[in-house]
RNA sequence: GGGCGCGUAGCUCAGCGGGAGAGCACUCGCUUCACACGCGAGGGGUCGCUGGUUCGAUCCCAGCCGCGCCCACCA
């Protein structure tokens, strides 16, 4: 056995043996209770990230826990279709090919989008597999696939029939570039170096003018309306005349409406209801028309008369230059200010007045928001559930069609009188009129309308199979914090909706993942880490230890060290087994005798206690940082220390695999890899350990104490070289762990100087009237308890 | 502007009402026959600042400063 602990081909090699033994796959047992983890699909053109490897790391921990336990685990796998984001790939793909989506036409595109997805995509499995992630590989699904297709058309014709899906005419976020409607959520606002221009609207009876500030010039052609806060004693006088737009010279109301801000720019608004949002709302309120002058390629259109077909920047030109040679160009000052821009290709979102199709909020979101505050599905953090709740409550109703290509089509059909026909499959003819010459809707769904779907879809929803039978509700979710509005919220009204359950139980909001230097990791600033470079040095293992370790604060800086950590912790593991097993090979049994094989053993179940603990809360942090000193600390530095002479003897070894045995069993959640090769080598083991049953509690309670005080004294002794009396068992484990060093250093004084301090101050606080009558009945109790530990450590040293 | 959270040893972070900690890094000593990815010993911190509550505050409260993320219709 080599000495160093090498990850590399030890780690794929049980990748493939768990897997190829079936030990992953979860079929419905009705003798054992399920524990479902739908573990949440990347997209299908992506890579692993770290956030996507931190999920696996706590996910595949509580897994391989649950299994342990005995449970019915399934992981579920998968990958989204993640249509912008794919149309975007292949489109960049088409570019380097000289092509585009345009010269191939619909039809061919998404055909190829396919074939690129089978060559490029799918590198998410092999990913999972890398990590050493338990999901059942048989069932990986596709959000594309013909099933989940069938899943989502018929969730679209339920909530049709529900009354809840509807197709209106309203203003909506326009990405120029991918030529589609994005919702408020896919957005990301960018800040920008801009222009705030003044200019003069002359009042239609010449009785002067008012100044009006803009970012977006060009939009003065669609004006139609200027509005001013009502309590602004400015304008009070204007309201109910008419102003004159520049340029186009149109006769426009001044109206008066609270969402005016008074303090910004002049404090008079105008109201453009197709291209701005706030003013489409006052617009709506008023009864003003919706011009629209900017197309959907961004450009100027039809509307723009004399500007059609320039840019907006031209377009502003000329309204300028015009507004210059009349003197009502007042001022132009630069101005910084966020814009909504396309999260995916960052061009600016042009605000359009559009005919979409919407999903209903304000009764579909009801149940969820109850089911959240009833914690029938559970945050953790806790603190995340008024944030799932508030989001939920302010929910506006959802844009859920989407211009591009690559998605799920809707299922409607158009007949030449412009029914609306809504099927799950093609209808024979129109349902209101009959016509049989039906025409498809050509948008398809926004991304998420089917990542909803998820936790059912993927056992076979809308059919009642067996799986689903088994397998719904699941118990957990894991997510990033921005995602919970997106999906988790989504998830829990769609389960409510078709099952009247919440889809999962818990939820861990996990860290976000930062470069070392706090930024956010991405690729496009090159602060992205790609796991698997991370595993090929130090091992999944090492990887999911040290993610685990980072886990605990809502933004972690990445760094390397605490993946260190966890290499040394398999080295260090290796070796205790090489030590072991060098001294010769016995069956691993318990058998304790001293009083230093009592003690290990009550270690590792106190240690077991604690970390079930802090699984069950999933604080995973200070679960492995305990898995680390149990087995350097306690199991390494004390325990082997001591029985090292000893190793000769068979119930000695035996013992100590046993306790091995133990600690393996303890480590497998975190690292499964290392802990399984060292199983492995251990005499005559039947199962393998991934299938192990989870150690049961042992009562050695006594052992423990007595074993305590004798590792206190050792301390002591270790630090002061001084002996310390010591009676009975105590006595005997002092002396078996304690190796005295010959150099005479320590200080009697100085050990008896710090226990006397101790003595003095806990004395001070009980002698404290106020502290004894108004402290915690435990405080002062813990505070007695160390006084007389304090006071037999003085004894002690004499 | 609103919400969540963070500022503790050189670094990454625990602790969150009565002794200031871990890992890494650093210093010193150990080629001890499981492991130098090791063992032992050690140095290093006015716990962001200012007030308040308390017998007592890194820990609770308020304000301020700095930082991160999410949300928001100041055109």
């Amino acid at each position: 056995m080599d000495p160093l602990y090498r990850p590399q081909g030890v780690e794929e090699r049980w990748q493939q043996t768990w897997e190829a033994e079936g030990l992953y796959e979860a079929d419905p047992d009705p003798n054992r209770e399920s524990w479902v983890y739908a573990f949440p699909p990347p997209n299908v053109t992506g890579n692993l990230h770290l956030g996507h490897a931190l999920q696996i790391s706590l996910g595949d921990a509580l897994a391989r826990w649950k299994r342990m336990q005995g449970l019915n685990v399934l992981v579920q796998a998968g990958y989204d279709h993640a249509g912008i984001s794919t149309q975007n790939a292949v489109e960049t793909f088409l570019e380097s090919e000289g092509s585009s989506r345009q010269e191939l036409g619909r039809e061919a595109f998404v055909a190829r989008v396919w074939e690129w997805l089978h060559e490029y995509g799918g590198n998410i499995v092999h990913q999972f597999r890398r990590m050493g992630a338990s999901m059942d590989y048989r069932r990986i699904r596709f959000t594309m696939d013909d099933d989940y297709v069938r899943a989502v058309m018929r969730w679209f014709v339920h909530l049709y029939e529900r009354g809840w899906i509807y197709r209106a005419n309203r203003i909506i976020n326009w990405c120029p570039h991918h030529e589609t409607s994005l919702s408020d959520l896919e957005l990301e606002d960018v800040d920008v170096d801009d222009t705030l221009t003044t200019i003069r609207y002359p009042l239609a009876d010449g009785s002067g003018h008012v100044a009006i500030a803009t970012v977006r010039p060009a939009t003065i052609l669609a004006d139609v309306a200027v509005a001013v806060h009502p309590d602004d004693e400015r304008y009070r006088d204007l309201v109910g005349k008419e102003v004159i737009v520049p340029f186009v010279e149109r006769r426009v109301p001044v109206i008066a409406d609270e969402r005016v801000e008074l303090e910004f720019g002049t404090g008079a608004l105008k109201v453009t209801p197709g291209h701005d949002p706030l003013d489409f709302a006052i617009g709506r309120d008023h009864g003003l028309p919706e011009l629209t002058v900017i197309g959907p390629d961004g450009l100027m259109n039809d509307a723009a008369g004399e500007l059609t077909g320039l840019t907006q920047d031209e377009a502003a030109q000329r309204i300028l230059d015009w507004a210059r040679g009349r003197d009502l160009l007042e001022k132009r000052e630069h101005y910084r200010h966020s814009v909504p821009t396309c999260e995916r290709c960052h061009s600016r979102i042009e605000p359009l007045v559009s005919l979409q199709w919407w999903c209903r909020m304000d009764e579909i979101k009801q149940p969820a928001i109850a089911a959240l505050e009833e914690r029938r599905v559970v945050f953790h953090p806790e603190s995340q559930h008024r944030f799932a709740v508030s989001s939920l409550e302010d929910a506006p109703d959802w844009n859920i069609s989407r211009q591009i290509w690559w998605g799920h089509q809707l299922p409607v059909w158009y007949c030449p009188d412009g029914h609306v026909t809504v099927a799950e499959t093609e209808p024979a003819a129109c349902a209101e009129c009959g016509s049989a010459e039906l025409r498809r809707e050509t948008d398809v769904l926004d991304t998420w309308f089917s990542s909803e779907l998820w936790p059912f879809a993927t056992l076979g929803w809308p059919d009642e199979t067996p799986d689903l039978a088994a397998f719904y509700p699941g118990d957990l979710q894991t997510t990033a914090r921005e995602i919970i509005r997106l999906w988790e919220n989504r998830m829990i009204f769609a389960g409510l909706e078709l099952f009247g359950e919440v889809p999962f139980r818990d939820v861990i909001i996990h860290s976000t993942v930062l470069a070392p230097d706090g930024r956010r990791m991405s690729k496009s600033l090159g602060t992205g880490i790609d796991p698997l470079d991370l595993i090929g040095v130090q091992g999944a293992d090492a990887l999911r230890y040290g993610l685990l370790k980072m886990s605990s604060t809502q933004d972690v800086r990445f760094n390397t060290q605490q993946i260190e950590e966890g290499r040394k912790l398999a080295n260090k593991l290796w070796n205790a087994s090489r030590l072991l097993l060098m001294a010769g090979a016995v069956e691993p049994e318990a058998r304790p005798s001293s009083l230093e094989e009592h003690w290990i053993l009550a270690r590792i179940d106190a240690t077991r206690a604690e970390l079930e603990d802090d699984f069950a809360r999933f604080d995973f942090a200070h679960g492995v940082e305990r898995l680390y000193h149990l087995t350097f600390d306690d199991f390494c530095d004390w325990y082997l220390e001591s029985i090292k002479p000893g190793l000769a003897e068979e119930d000695v070894r035996a013992t100590a695999l046993a306790a091995l045995e133990l600690l393996l069993k303890l480590l497998h959640p975190v690292m499964p890899h290392v802990t399984e090769e060292i199983w492995t080598n251990l005499p005559a083991r039947a199962t393998r350990l991934i299938v192990a049953p989870w150690p049961q509690p042992q009562a050695r309670e006594g052992d423990f104490a007595a074993i305590e005080s004798a590792q206190t004294a050792a301390r002591i002794y270790r630090r002061s070289g001084v002996r310390i009396k010591l009676e009975g068992d105590s006595a005997r484990i002092f002396e078996a762990v304690v190796r005295p060093t010959d150099d005479g250093r320590g200080d009697l004084d100085a050990e008896r100087a710090r226990v006397q301090k101790e003595v003095e101050r806990a004395e001070r606080m009980l002698a404290n009237e106020k502290f004894v009558a108004n402290a915690a009945p435990e405080a002062v109790a813990a505070e007695r308890e160390k006084l007389a530990q304090y006071l037999a450590e003085r004894d002690a040293l004499g």
